[in-house]
RNA sequence: GCACCGAUGGCGAAGUGGCUAACGCGCUGGUCUGCAAAACCAGUAUUCGUGGGUUCAAUUCCCACUCGGUGCUCCA
């Protein structure tokens, strides 16, 4: 597996070292509101590499933090009245259900930095023993970056034209340089805190990743994940702090995600294109299909999210979905004259290519056109009556590889938009439901199936006019009917 | 303002110093169907933001410009 890696610069090979399987560690959210398509992006992709790594028989601890407690959790839980635990409990159980949702498997461990905090007060200590950290008059420590040379090397930025104490934040007027960024807050009157050897207060937001990737995971791990913005200074305050506490590399990759647009422009509120997962299972589209879309582009490349590019993932998976079927249903014969060996062949090509695309830098993007290229060949063959069973059992591992990392052929969709309804129902909010999904959802299984029986009938009676004022009026509700040899199937849009 | 990244068909998007510029969606025509849908077949960029340069050869390298993005401050 070959992976950029942010520190040096280049692609480089990952691999474990020191442990037979990888440790790795991505920042994870802050939870003070629903995650938005952006934040998912990011998971989204640290979740393929993870499930490719165990593919290529990598076995994988991953560890990543949740950040329960940080200036805009205190500000928010307070504007809603409410103690941060019960506040963030709210939030932290909605990125869970959204990443379910997304097929996003959970790491091995989530750490909360709320119950890791005496293993950050170790780590601070430990630097203060130094002199690396240093209070202030307020009660605050600080981690003093002149004493780390190497600061700058993930980000490669010159600090060399930014003048200590240019640019001051008022709370911060004790520092000793502008650059050295807080490991410790000191309490403030009706603020959480935790009274430990540092005094009252509670950790700055660097402190807590590095504290519990090396809890987890050592004091140097394999690989260390997360958006772009966070390299610098999170990123590179976590090396600042970690390698000064442990005298050894932290990460030995680095992996960060690009950010996405929204129809071509920076996703922002107040551009009126910020969206979370639940804003578009409301709108109507599919968890799949998100998904789909969110990992089809490499992580390396900035993505324009459009409900345009939405559409065609969901009849990209759509098109999957009804290939696999097929493929499984069969039958197909057990030999024919000719083609086999040449069919074999092509398949294989395809599951080459997918693997090869995705060891080189994860390009999702290659990995997903061989797998469409497999499709129509083989389809093409099915249509000839040339693919055997043989071929139908290899395009079938085929998928099944591919699926591993994609997951998208499984449909959970109807399931995931119930509960996003679910959900919009008890939060008042389900005015923000598109209507056709409404008048989807209001229809159950059993109805559309008599329906459909209905039509049968009346198809079988020759009473067309019947049979298609049912067909148009379920496609109205967003229902579609597929006739088939096999008898009648249908979906919902 | 300074630094960095990007610009490929109707849309999304891969890729490469030189064979016919992947793949998906869409669209058009055909096969199938009572009609549709699904599936398949065929067609759909002499061309890779603009202008210059390097080279036998550039979409691919270099420079400038335009536009978009990111960092410099909390942010996936």
């Amino acid at each position: 597996m070959e992976l950029f890696n942010t520190l040096g610069g280049k692609v480089e090979t990952l691999e474990p070292a020191g442990a037979p399987e990888l440790r790795m560690y991505c920042c994870g959210p802050t939870v003070y509101d629903y995650g938005h398509i952006g934040n998912f992006r990011t998971f989204l992709h640290v979740d393929v590499l993870r499930r490719f790594m165990r593919q290529l028989g990598v076995p994988v601890k991953y560890v990543m933090n949740v950040t329960d407690v940080d200036d805009k959790i205190i500000r928010n839980a307070a504007a809603a009245g409410k103690p941060i635990a019960e506040y963030t409990a709210k939030y932290e159980k909605a990125f869970f259900e959204d990443s379910d949702a997304l097929g996003i498997e959970r790491s091995e461990i989530v750490a909360h930095a709320t119950s890791c905090i005496p293993d950050m007060v170790v780590m601070i200590e430990k630097l203060a023993s130094r002199d690396i950290a240093y209070q202030t008059e307020d009660g605050s420590w600080y981690f003093r970056i002149a004493r780390f040379p190497e600061y700058g090397k993930l980000s490669r930025k010159d600090f060399e034209g930014i003048e200590d104490g240019a640019r001051v934040d008022i709370d911060e007027y004790e520092k000793d340089a502008a650059r050295d960024f807080a490991l410790w807050k000191a309490c403030k009157p009706g603020e959480q805190s935790w009274t430990t050897a540092l005094g009252c207060g509670r950790p700055g937001w660097h402190i807590e990743c590095s504290a519990m990737a090396m809890k987890f995971l050592g004091e140097s791990i394999d690989l260390h994940c997360g958006g772009e913005d966070l390299m610098f200074p999170h990123h590179e305050n976590e090396i600042a702090q970690s390698e000064s506490a442990s005298g050894k590399a932290f990460a030995r990759h680095w992996m960060h995600v690009r950010f996405l647009l929204v129809e071509g422009r920076k996703m922002s509120k107040s551009e009126g294109n910020f969206y979370t997962l639940r804003d578009l299972l409301l709108k109507g589209h599919r968890a799949s299909a998100i998904r789909f879309l969110l990992i089809s582009v490499p992580y390396r490349h900035q993505m324009n999210f459009t409900f345009d590019s939405l559409t065609e993932s969901t009849n990209a998976i759509e098109r999957l979905r009804t290939f696999h079927q097929r493929m499984m249903k069969g039958p197909w014969p057990e030999s024919t004259a000719s083609g086999e060996a040449s069919l074999t062949e092509a398949i294989g090509e395809a599951r080459t290519k997918y693997t090869a695309a995705l060891a080189n830098d994860l390009n999702t993007a290659e990995a997903r056109a061989a797998i469409f290229d497999m499709v129509r060949v083989v389809n093409s063959a099915a249509d000839a009556g040339t693919l055997t069973k043989k071929n139908a059992d290899e395009v079938l591992e085929v998928l099944n590889l591919f699926d591993g990392v994609f997951a998208v052929l499984k449909d959970n969709d109807a399931e995931i938009t119930r509960a996003a309804l679910a959900w919009a129902e008890a939060e008042g909010r389900l005015d923000e439901a598109a209507p056709e999904l409404l008048t989807n959802f209001a229809l159950s299984d059993a109805d559309i199936d008599a329906l459909v029986a209905e039509r049968t009938q009346a198809k079988k009676a020759r009473n067309f006019a019947r049979a298609d004022a049912i067909r148009n009026d379920l496609l109205a509700k967003g229902i579609l009917i597929e006739d088939s040899k096999d008898g009648v199937r249908w979906r919902r849009k």
